[in-house]
RNA sequence: GCGGCUGUAGCUCAGUGGUAGAGCUCUCGGUUGUGGUCCGAGUGGUCGCGGGUUCAAGCCCCGUCAGUCGCCCCA
C-alpha cells in the first residue's frame, strides 16, 4: 500500500454529501422560482473582479483574497490586480455600468452565486458561501415602490422553504441621520455601530458604550434610544412616536415618509412578518434608505439576520458618470443553510434523485433492460440502469442504500411480465411502461 | 487581528506513565431470482507535527500547525 495524504476539511468552505446537496439545490430552485416570478431576470458575474473595483467604494475592512498563480512570472503582473469577489452588489454596479447602453432599466435582476471572505469562520460564517440578492437599479430616480417590493419576494422566498415563520425587519437610515445630525453627534459610525447592537446587548449596554465610546450626553442618549426602541408596522403609530421627538431636520422626515410609504404598500402582509425596527441601522456600509433585515422566529439557535439589505444612491457612480439609484436584499443561503443543518433542521433528502432502479437480470437482457429504462425517462421518470448483472440481493441493496423508490425487473426469461418493486411498501406486480404511475 | 477550549480509526468518542480500544459506518459471508432486521468475519490509526523529560510518553513539559467557540465584523 503506497502512502496516501490525508487532507482534513479545510474550514470554512463547506462541501455535502449528495443527500443534503439536494436539499440546498431544492432551496435554490424555490428561491429562483420565486424571483422569476417577479420578473428579476438572471445574470452570472465571474468570480473575480479587478481588485480596483473591489476597493472602489474606499476601504472595505472584509477580507478580499487576491489571485495569483503559482508558476507566475515574478516580473508578471496580469494576475496580481484580480480578487475573488466579497459580495455580489459590487459586481453589479460594475456590470450595470459596462452594459449600460444594452440593459432595460428599472434593470431587475437575481444572482445566485458563491461569494468569498477570508475571515475567521465559525459556524454560520464560511469563507465561500452562497448569496442570493435581488436588486434593482434605476437612472436617475428609482420608484419607492421597489423597496416596498423586496420584503415581499423575500417572505415569499423564505416561507417557502419549511424553516418556520420569519419576520422582516425595516428602517430607515435617514431617519437616524437626521436625528444625529439634529443633535450634533458627529461620528455617526461608531454610534450605529452600537445602536445596530440593541438587540445583542440591550439597552443598558447601548447606553453604556455610547457613553463611554462615543461621548454622548445622558440627555442625548434618552432620545437616541427612545428612537431606536420603536417597533411597530403602524404607519400612524410610527409618525406619532417620531413626531413626540420634536426632531427639526428634513433628512429625518423624509425618511419617515419613505418608511411610512413603505409599511402602508405591505400593509397586505401577514401579521408579524413584516416590521419596522429603528434599530436596524446596518452598521457602515453603502446604504442611504431603506434598510432591511430578517429572523427566524420558529429557530432558537438562529439569532443573527438571514437577509439583509437596503437602497443605495450611488453605488455605480465610481465606474460611470450616471446616477443609478438602486434598492437590493440578500439571502445568506449558506450561513441560513449551514445553521439549521447543524441543529437538525434539516431532513437529507434521498441520496439519489432517481425514482426508479431498472434491474440488470443479465448480460443477454442488458438492452432490454437499457430500453426499458429509455422509455420510462421519455416519460419523465428518472432511472438508473444498474451496471452489472449481480445478485439480486446487492442490486436492491444498491436501491435501498440509495433510497431508490421503486425498482424494475425486467423478465428473466421471454414467458414473464416487466414487474414494479415498491421499496417502502414491499409490494411487487406485474408492470408495463403503458401503464406506469408512480 | 485578539482571547478560551480541543487534536486518538471514515464518524462519535473512551483510554490519567507500562502491548492501541469501543460503538456506528464500510467490505465480505449466512447456497435457488428480492433490500431493510438479525448473526458471523474482515478492512481501517506514525495517537496533528517537531523537540524535550523518563528505563518507558497517546498521557507530563516546550514549541508549532490545525480545528472550534467567543470578541471584532458580517450573509
Amino acid at each position: 500500500m503506497s502512502k496516501v495524504y490525508k487532507p482534513s476539511p479545510i474550514s470554512g468552505f463547506p462541501e455535502y454529501l449528495p443527500e443534503i446537496r439536494r436539499v440546498e439545490q431544492q432551496w435554490i430552485d424555490h428561491i429562483r422560482s420565486v424571483f422569476e416570478s417577479y420578473g428579476f431576470c438572471n445574470i452570472e458575474t465571474p468570480a473575480v473582479e479587478e481588485i480596483e473595483v473591489l476597493m472602489a467604494k474606499g476601504e472595505t475592512d472584509k477580507e478580499i483574497y487576491a489571485l495569483s498563480r503559482l508558476q507566475a512570472d515574478p516580473k508578471d503582473k496580469s494576475d496580481s490586480r484580480l480578487a475573488l469577489r466579497f459580495d455580489q452588489t459590487v459586481p453589479l454596479a460594475r456590470y450595470t455600468a459596462q452594459h449600460f447602453n444594452e440593459l432595460v432599466f428599472p434593470f431587475k435582476r437575481y444572482q445566485i452565486q458563491k461569494v468569498w471572505r477570508g475571515e475567521r469562520p465559525q459556524i454560520g460564517r464560511e469563507r465561500e458561501f452562497y448569496q442570493c440578492d435581488i436588486d434593482v437599479l434605476a437612472v436617475d430616480n428609482l420608484p419607492l415602490h421597489f423597496d416596498a417590493e423586496m420584503p415581499a419576494v423575500i417572505y415569499e422566498a423564505l416561507m417557502g422553504l419549511d424553516i418556520g415563520n420569519i419576520q422582516i425587519k425595516i428602517s430607515n437610515r435617514k431617519i437616524l441621520i437626521g436625528l444625529l445630525q439634529t443633535l450634533e453627534i458627529k461620528d455617526v459610525i461608531s454610534t450605529t455601530r452600537i445602536i445596530d447592537k440593541l438587540d445583542k446587548i440591550g439597552e443598558d449596554g447601548v447606553r453604556k458604550s455610547l457613553s463611554e465610546e462615543v461621548g454622548i450626553s445622558e440627555q442625548n442618549i434618552d432620545t437616541l434610544l427612545k428612537l431606536s426602541t420603536i417597533k411597530t408596522r403602524d404607519a400612524a403609530v410610527l409618525k406619532t412616536a417620531l413626531s413626540a421627538l420634536n426632531v427639526e431636520s428634513e433628512v429625518f422626515n423624509e425618511g419617515l415618509e419613505e418608511l411610512c410609504f413603505v409599511l402602508d404598500y405591505l400593509s397586505f402582509m401577514p401579521d408579524g412578518a413584516m416590521i419596522a425596527d429603528l434599530s436596524i441601522v446596518r452598521g457602515l456600509d453603502y446604504y442611504t434608505g431603506t434598510v432591511y433585515e430578517t429572523n427566524l422566529l420558529d429557530i432558537p439557535e438562529f439569532t443573527s439576520s438571514v437577509c439583509s439589505g437596503g437602497r443605495y444612491d450611488d453605488l455605480a457612480s465610481s465606474y460611470i458618470n450616471k446616477k443609478l439609484p438602486g434598492v437590493g436584499i440578500s439571502i445568506g443561503l449558506t450561513r441560513l443553510f449551514s445553521v439549521l443543518l447543524e441543529n437538525g433542521y434539516i431532513k437529507p433528502a434521498a441520496k439519489s434523485p432517481a425514482d426508479i432502479l431498472m434491474v440488470l437480470p443479465s448480460e443477454d437482457k442488458r438492452a432490454l433492460a437499457q430500453q426499458t429504462a429509455q422509455q420510462l425517462r421519455a416519460k419523465g421518470y428518472k432511472v438508473e440502469l444498474y451496471h452489472a448483472p449481480q445478485k439480486i440481493k446487492k442490486q436492491m441493496a444498491y436501491a435501498e442504500k440509495k433510497a431508490i423508490p421503486f425498482v424494475w425487473f425486467p423478465p428473466f426469461d421471454d414467458a414473464q411480465p416487466h414487474e414494479l418493486k415498491n421499496m417502502e411498501t414491499g409490494e411487487q406486480g406485474a408492470i408495463s411502461v403503458e401503464s406506469l404511475k408512480l
